[in-house]
DNA sequence: CTGAAAGCGCTTACAG
DNA sequence: CTGAAAGCGCTTACAG
């Protein structure tokens, strides 16, 4: 088994040309029903399968798109769910469409960085998807390639996240800036006053939450207060980790706090836990909100209120976007900025406010 | 941009041959220094990116292998985890490996389904990892194929689950009888008797799991109580909600019950809201276990005693067992099973016992 | 150390 | 409807 069976052997076998055999295999031109029989026949009990290489050469064109996942599991389920949108569409649209994940430091010189070959070479896949962590030295990398790739751009880092300007083409984005707005005034409007942000601001999502918070702080006359310590643990905790050092650190800062907006809900689920610990409740004691709409926001009683955000759609526009730019030979594209919504479930009352017992009897296994 | 450079050309400014730039690209053979200064000066210039088509075509082989997740999105915690193990393996081993997703159905015949190109070509990968769901249909195109394909195993399904015996060649297992059995054998020790089972028994990585649980229940004179509905939900919720049906059921059921073993954590978590609702505590008043360990076993109150999979693993000895096939030139390798735990946490304690105060003080938001 | 040439397995005008 | 031939972009003996 295993043998090289080619075009060439096929057509033999079949006592046609080769040509015939590829009209065949690509029902690109009539062929006499009595021929393509009998090519067909000898194709099935030679187990021929067609050499790609060969066909791509000719064409062009690999017919076959990569989604790139840098500097993240795909174990995340931020990204998987981008991933599945993005997978789904280009499928649907009659591409190919393969994952690729790419592991690399923010520190390597670009034109040291390793890519893996399906980005550097020609042929394997007609163009990609970024998406991940996203560094300059990489960014730089790839535009160097020359190659059509759009961008998933929220998780864009490096350099002063107060000085990122959105990159204005091919990429696509999710709304920030307005969801945390209506997330800080959604706790105003609970007559908070001790609100409290904790995030790492060197990523600029979050940086860009936390400009949004202390927008409305201000423009309220309330204090901002914040814990923003840089962020050193292991990124598939998603920040819970960090949510339970930013809730020790704001309980133990003699600071008032009635309400915490988390900078994603992996951080309110750990500041939940350190509340927890203290044997206190949300929201009947602290009021907690999230951003992200993980799967386990609802899972929790009371489930979280925090910001969805569509990830499969997020996915889908970057494989339209994709799609778009390998027909544009190059031109650049539009950026796309994917809406986002504050749902409100159970995490955040007035301050003092006692929860009915009765929602408090739900379910909250994991 | 976006012109399509090729090695001639690099050859032609340079002045060189092209298989002298060939050799450059390769490092496969000494050229001289001005000589490789000249053509490197010119790839650069040029924003030459080679074809992999050429290479691949003359190599007769792709150098990259592919990694299938069949009717499962990659947001399942658990292939994902398979997937990571297998993607860094390999990747060490210096392939370039990258990931395809496949919806099909069970009901297609093996002749008609659409795998992808990926899979049906030669030249594109060299071989693959066939993972989630496997259905006989799916088995049978691939064999069809004679491509070289290792499978990971435990998810095969189809048949009467009772006649399935483990495929004895190239496929990756972890075992599960004997976790099983030990799972029981846990709570008979802890003084149990009336203990359930919970899951679908259609799936037969559950069915082996159920069977392991009678053995130990007739071993131990104890009675055999199931709940084994066909499961009609969203593989995407884990079996949450089967475990609520399942509790729900047993609670109402008159039989009595002091233990539940749930086919997995998913099950067992829905098991958990179920008792919740009713006010009833986990172990106090029932004991519980699940099979898996995913992530949030650990972040229940109390965490939850369940059977550590170690993914990863399963991953690595799947990338090992393939890259072993592509040297087996289609020999069948021998199957290879990885070996699991019972990990005892918190979520099982003598009917009637309760627990210290102190272990109750633990986090458990998400 | 280097180049001309053959050949990898296809597709596609072109001619019949 | 069909076949012989050119050519896609590489690598690799072979000869120098």
């Amino acid at each position: 088994m295993e043998r090289n069976v080619t075009i060439k052997e096929v057509a033999r076998k079949a006592g046609v040309g080769i040509a015939t055999v590829s009209r065949v295999l690509n029902s690109s031109a009539r062929v006499d029903p009595k021929t393509h029989a009998r090519v067909t026949a000898v194709i099935r009990r030679l187990g021929y399968r067609p050499n790609a290489q060969g066909r791509r050469l000719v064409k062009r064109a690999a017919e076959m798109v990569c989604f790139i996942l840098s500097n993240r599991d795909f174990v995340n389920p931020f990204h998987s769910g981008i991933l599945c949108g993005a997978e789904r569409f280009l499928a649907q649209a009659g591409h190919d469409v393969v994952f690729s994940s790419l592991r690399y430091s923010s520190s390597t010189p670009a034109a040291q960085l390793a890519l893996p070959r399906i980005v550097t070479h020609r042929g394997i896949a007609d163009g990609f998807i970024l998406s991940g962590t996203i560094y300059p030295n990489l960014l730089e990398a790839v535009d160097e390639l020359r190659a059509p790739y759009v961008l998933f751009g929220n998780n864009i880092v490096g350099g002063d996240p107060a000085d990122r300007e959105l990159r204005a083409s091919d990429a696509v984005y999710y709304e920030d800036r307005e969801a945390s707005r209506a997330l800080v005034e959604l706790l105003v409007r609970h007559q908070h006053r001790a609100i409290w942000f904790a995030a790492d601001l060197r990523m600029p999502w979050f940086y860009r939450r936390a400009a949004s918070y202390r927008a409305v702080m201000q423009e309220s006359g309330l204090p901002v207060l914040e814990y923003t310590q840089p962020y050193q643990g292991d990124y598939r905790d998603y920040g819970v980790r960090y949510g339970e050092e930013a809730m020790e650190h704001i309980l133990g800062s003699g600071q008032p706090v009635t309400a915490v907006f988390a900078g994603n809900d992996g951080i309110a689920f750990g500041a939940w836990k350190a509340l927890q610990r203290r044997g206190l409740r949300v929201p009947d004691d602290i009021s907690l909100v999230g951003f992200d709409d993980v799967q386990e926001a609802r899972l929790t009683e009371p489930p979280l209120t925090t910001v969805h955000v569509p990830t499969e759609q997020i996915g889908r526009e970057c494989g339209q976007l994709l799609l778009e730019k390998l027909k544009a030979r190059g031109r650049p594209l539009p950026s796309r900025m994917v809406p986002t919504t504050v749902v409100e479930r159970g995490s955040v009352a007035a301050p003092g406010q006692v929860q009915s017992p009765e929602s408090k009897a739900q379910g909250q296994a994991s």
